[in-house]
RNA sequence: AGGGCUAUCGCCAAGCGGUAAGGCACAGCACUUUGACUGCUGCAUUCGCUGGUUCGAAUCCAGCUAGCCCUG
């Protein structure tokens, strides 16, 4: 079945993609491996110190296992889309008092939006990539993405926005196997980045000081220094600008209140930051925007279901349910901390990612 | 320039003659393919200053300085 099947698969120059690679040449499919140029050179080259996910020091990398594969490899520019849809959305965001997760941008708009369509476009029937995650028809014919075997190295999180069409045209090889077992194989495999690091942090934050990128992209837009208030409104004390916080954070505040207090909201308008003590920041109850619906077509009465609100969160059972407006109520069965609007919710069943929305 | 009270780490705060608790803040590390959270470690040879008593004082005494309060 995948005899003469045309698969691009996104190669990082990190072990997962490389293997992925590796795995679905043995597969018996037609491989062609492609590295996107995502961000600026000079970026890049700070990165490269740091092994990053998806840098265009990775180019070079890629290039080399590919040749040890046997298989083609292009570079294909996607720096356009990732400015407009990762680099603007993560900073208008911020600007807006709200947290982004760049990472499921990227993977919507750039890694399954135009990597897939410049595929397609290209003759192939699929895109793969290196992620920890396996795509499943369900009984009732939708496709959805389900964890990793390996729970610890889940990323199905990530991977909520895609839809049936887009699931439809891709592979994740590595989902069936371990982080170890994929290492092992890249050693066996004598792939010289066997041992490359795992990436971290953000791709484009080169020094990992988010803040200060925020201050150079967005430049006379980022907002000054405001107030820290309490909930009743009583300052505090001053904040560095609301670019530099985030919901549930708790470092950095420079406040002795003698217990240890956190960034409960974030008001733009006001251009305050809202403190408040442990028990400020639980919440029952989250409503989510720009909804996907992945293992059902609609969501036609309220469901149960477990919710992430976070890339590292174990999920909290809950209730989930349509509201007439499209949005969608998540109300959980114990509190939840730091629910920070602009992350994602994602909804599972059994293993299976059921949908997700961005928190409002 | 009458009386009273207080002066211990950046903030708060134990200690009451036996050789400086704790919390918060802060720093480093760990964790982490988002921001956070979390965890671990570190953080006053010194107790406003100067003398005195004592084997020994942040703890007792005296003076000085500063702040607060009450009377003028």
């Amino acid at each position: 079945m995948s005899a003469g099947k045309k698969v691009v698969v996104g190669m990082s120059g990190g072990v997962d993609s490389s293997v992925a690679a590796y795995l679905l040449k043995e597969q018996g499919y037609d491989v062609i491996g492609v590295t996107m140029q995502i961000w600026q050179e000079e970026a890049a080259q700070i990165q490269q110190e740091n092994g990053g996910c998806c840098g265009l020091s990775a180019v070079e990398d890629a290039a080399r296992v590919a040749w040890q594969l046997g298989i083609p490899h292009y570079v294909m520019n996607f720096r356009q889309e990732f400015q407009q849809n990762v680099i603007d959305y993560f900073v208008e965001e911020y600007l807006k008092g709200r947290t982004p997760n760049p990472c499921i941008a990227c993977n919507r708009y750039v890694k399954w939006e135009a990597l897939l369509r410049r595929s397609l476009e290209i003759g192939a029937d699929y895109i793969a990539t290196g992620h920890y995650a396996r795509i499943d028809r369900l009984p009732n014919g939708r496709l959805a993405v389900r964890n990793s075997v390996t729970a610890a190295k889940d990323q199905t999180y990530a991977l909520y926005s895609l839809t049936q069409e887009q699931l439809a045209h891709t592979l994740m090889p590595v989902g069936e196997f371990t982080k170890e077992q994929i290492r092992r194989i890249a050693e066996e495999q004598g792939l010289e980045v066997a041992h490359k690091p795992d990436s971290q942090e953000i791709c484009f934050v080169p020094d990992n000081d988010y803040a200060a990128f925020i201050d150079r992209e967005a430049g006379e837009r980022v907002p000054g220094p405001g107030d820290f208030v309490d909930r009743s409104g009583k300052v505090l004390g001053r904040h560095r600008g609301i670019t530099h916080y985030t919901v549930g954070q708790r470092r950095g505040l420079e406040l002795p209140m003698g217990e240890r207090v956190f960034v409960a909201e974030i008001c733009p308008e006001s251009n305050q930051v809202v403190i408040g003590r442990e028990q400020d920041i639980l919440t029952r109850e989250v409503t989510c925007g720009q909804v996907n619906y992945m293992a059902v077509e609609d969501l036609e009465e309220p469901v149960r279901a477990r919710a992430k609100i976070r890339y590292n969160h174990s999920g909290e059972d809950c209730m989930v349910e349509k509201l007439p407006d499209g949005r969608v109520r998540c109300l959980f069965d114990r509190p939840v901390r730091a629910a920070a609007p602009g992350q994602a919710a994602v909804f599972y069943q059994e293993d299976h990612v059921l949908g997700g929305g961005i928190i409002l």
